[in-house]
DNA sequence: ATGGCATGACAATCATGA
């Protein structure tokens, strides 16, 4: 007696992940090496720093995946790569937010197997009290807004992204150090317990995770080698993804190759129908 | 002490990141 060929969709587990790739023209061999070497079924990239016009769709499509984007030059830009094998149609495609004008490409949000999929690439900040800084916590206020009517009408959500705050002295290699400053502030903190506060979870922590887990190490000073980070890239999840969700781990082995990205992919792992 | 390194735009430095 055999087992009835299931398709692929009801036997496997859904992997989400999301990267910071500082230039997906530098990083993207990186991506590529990365999408080969493991299954990835929804990628939320930021920090493209592409135009449109020059995202490298062909070469991602060649590897099985569907290209979503909002890009501009220099700064910013975000993507969400769907893996065509296992995802089907995008659905509800948005690329800013509602009501914020913003010529900044932050954000990108879609529809997949019921499930809102938001890829978020939060202000830095610069420093607390600065313009930018100011700009961080009203753009942060606009999301959570916004992702407060988007929960309300989808059960399934799940927010990726670079969010450019530490939310926990466990998150900083030396807490005194960066007491106040930009993204560990106060303020900022209040911001990511507000996500949470919307009925999110934090991926990561519903699980055991090692001492100085970190998604971010400066590229000065040995910093990665010397475990000098900060964790600033998360995957929240609504409480109906939380509830299946079986794993998540920051995938440190791409800080260690030739010429990275500064900040490492967070994945997690759903048993999503 | 405001730099260290990386990226992009641009053509020698400068803006930005975190």
């Amino acid at each position: 007696m055999t087992a009835a060929v299931l398709p692929e969709s009801a036997r496997t587990p859904l992997r989400l992940a999301t990267w910071n790739v500082n230039s997906l023209k530098i990083r993207l061999p990186h991506l590529l090496a990365w999408l080969n070497s493991r299954t990835l079924d929804i990628v939320c990239l930021q920090e493209t720093k592409l135009t449109d016009e020059s995202f490298p769709a062909q070469a991602l499509t060649d590897v099985g995946y569907q290209c979503h984007f909002a890009g501009q030059k220099t700064y910013n830009g975000v993507a969400i790569l769907l893996r065509e094998a296992r995802i089907g149609n995008a659905g509800a495609v948005v690329t800013a937010l509602p009501d914020w004008k913003d010529e900044q490409k932050r954000l990108i949000a879609l529809t997949v197997e019921g499930m809102r999929v938001v890829c978020a690439y939060f202000p830095n900040g610069q420093s607390v009290g600065s313009d930018k800084y100011r700009y961080k916590l009203q753009w942060i206020e606009a999301l959570t807004q916004w992702l407060r009517s988007e929960l309300a009408a989808n059960e399934q959500l799940a927010l990726l992204g670079d969010f450019n705050i530490a939310p926990e002295a466990r998150d900083v290699h030396d807490p005194a150090l960066w007491e106040g400053q930009v993204l560990c502030s106060e303020p900022e903190r209040e911001g990511f317990r507000a996500l949470l506060a919307l009925g999110l979870g934090d991926a990561f922590r519903l699980f055991e995770q090692p001492e100085r887990s970190f998604t971010w190490w400066d590229y000065r000073d040995l910093a990665f080698r010397r475990k000098m980070g900060l964790r600033i890239d998360h995957i929240l999840l609504s409480s109906a993804l939380a509830k299946v969700c079986t794993a998540c781990e920051i995938d440190v082995e791409l800080r260690r190759r030739e010429r990275p990205s500064d900040h490492a992919p967070v994945v997690a792992t759903l048993n999503h129908r």
